[in-house]
DNA sequence: TTGAAAGCGTTACCAA
DNA sequence: TTGGTAACGCTTTCAA
């Protein structure tokens, strides 16, 4: 094993610890021709500094959490891996914790960040988690929030204006000449799903479109149900708005297992717009979200608490990524 | 913040730090009663063990490294979701990272394993990762690999059989009718995609099936350029065998742009059998690697390690997933 | 069964 | 600019 440490650097380079340590630490605390030859001697060594034992002395680590509900969800694969790079780029270690949907856990998460000596930790909430918890931790420990508005302004947040979202969606929609356009929500529950679903009804009564919800049993595979409740429907949409691209593909699938087809039979539009889509059949149209810039900014805000500056509530833009599982409407 | 320590339990417990210590960590080396009363202290002071403090004092700790080359490829979100569950239940705190295929990150993170003091690590190579390195390191550290066989025999590792997949989809299709049978390759380079090329050149021969290889140009969107090639054979294979299921994705994607359909126009078997497929359009039928065990023998085999045990090489055994990308050759 | 003391690898403070 | 000392929170001998 041959551990190296500290002090057998110093020893061999004939200086104390403490000078070691700064040089490693505070560069310009040491003069430059020491610092040099201890760095040398370090790296004959094949030394480096221990991060724990760092963290201990210092009461204060690299390692950043991002707790996610579930990577299984391409669009927190996604945004784990740009937060991740934002992360290193910035010289944290992200720690990426998966929590199943589970409010116990998500807190316990929260609160290991405590004993990790982490600066600030990023919490991705799907269902809805346990407020007091995050909440109570979020005082003391510090934590971001992506893609969900808090109540407490206090936790500082990343969000994309999900009305903007389901705007474009449906004036996309009215364009190509749908005027029937109902909505494919996702797991109930979800505060995104929420905050979409009140977008939807929103946007339709502004747009004197008739709001229809498509009703998703709460089971394994959403698809069944929603094409199901679509096909009930009197006057049958000719268009819906998914709540995010994993409930579209859903019911694409479905309907492609009926026979039916996309766009020809039904337009459906997306949310979230991930890579995947693209190699979707068909290639699906979605609204983006800026989900590098989700990471990214992330991180800045957790900067920005361990800065002690005010909590910061950012609100991104999404776009249209138009392919082809809508189309014009066909009288 | 009011962090408390081990020795403000002690204070408060009147008792040496030392009996804090024990009745956490040595139920047995004290006291029953003592015991609960240094318990019930903790409890009430909201204290839990500081995990750095331990691994620094102890030369262990129960971080177990995951190192994935893309956690947007969904096989290893599945992966990681698994592993994290198993790892979870043994009492180990999985640290995922992601190496975006690059050989010195993850030469990186192993090294890592050392000054986390992490028992073993788990790495799911996906690119050819620098082989010297890996090993320096696991000779040292303990690292257990997945999904891909390394040629130093000290090194455990857990892998599915290739072969066996590739003749469970070669067989499907030849009862299904099919005679002209192409395989598309995934990125080259990739260990398991050569593996699984290899595969199919020996059970093309063994069942008298005149190979066809699609040629993928290295780009971004493998799609197009496998159905490009695989409409410029002379004669059209009817059915395909993709490296993954990644692959077979952007196949189906790219053929019902150009107005083709599947299974009609050709048969698609994908391989990896991801839940994902269960939502494509059409459902795809795809060899499946059993991910869960994956995960959880990898773990297991990172205990063996530490317990002392001879390096273990467990191959797991593919199954069919049939849905419905694939069908019956109508001649 | 419990207490005392030393130490894991580092940093911060105070002297020199 | 450098060295010494104490401390971070815990575990592990060794005695009692």
């Amino acid at each position: 094993m041959a551990e190296v440490s500290i002090d057998d650097v110093a020893k061999a380079a004939g200086v104390h610890r403490s000078t070691v340590s700064r040089a490693f630490s505070k560069p310009d605390a040491v003069r430059a021709a020491t610092r040099e030859h201890v760095l040398r001697v370090a790296a004959e060594l094949g030394y480096s500094m221990n991060p724990l034992a760092q963290a201990l002395r210092r009461g204060s680590s690299n390692l950043v959490p991002l707790i996610v509900p579930d990577l299984t969800n391409p669009f927190f694969a996604e945004l784990a891996r740009t937060t991740a790079a934002a992360a290193e780029a910035r010289g944290y270690q992200l720690m990426l914790c998966i929590t199943d949907g589970d409010t116990g856990q998500t807190a316990d998460y929260v609160s290991a960040m405590h004993s990790m000596y982490s600066p600030f930790g990023i919490v991705a909430p799907s269902t809805r988690v346990n407020l007091e918890a995050l909440r109570r931790y979020a005082f003391q420990n510090r934590v971001v929030v992506i893609d969900r508005v808090e109540d407490d302004p206090a936790v500082p947040t990343v969000t994309v204006d999900s009305a903007r979202g389901v705007d474009l969606a449906l004036e996309h929609l009215l364009g190509l000449g749908h005027s029937n356009i109902a909505y494919a929500p996702g797991i109930v529950g979800t505060y995104t799903a929420q905050d979409r679903w009140d977008a939807y009804h929103h946007a339709a009564e502004r747009h004197a479109v008739p709001p229809v919800v498509l009703d998703a049993a709460p089971g394994a595979d959403p698809g069944p149900g929603l094409v199901d409740h679509w096909m009930r429907e009197p006057i049958r949409p000719t268009a819906v708005i998914a709540s995010n691209d994993l409930i579209a593909f859903a019911m694409i699938s479905e309907l492609g297992s009926r026979g039916l087809s996309v766009p020809a039979d039904l337009s459906v539009i997306g949310f979230d717009g991930l890579d995947l889509g693209a190699q979707f059949n068909p290639r699906l149209t979605s609204v983006r979200q800026p989900i590098t810039d989700l990471g990214r900014i992330a991180i800045e805000l957790g900067e920005g608490l361990i800065a002690g500056g005010p909590p910061d509530h950012v609100v991104l833009e999404p776009s249209l990524l138009i392919r082809s599982s809508t189309q014009e409407l066909r009288s």
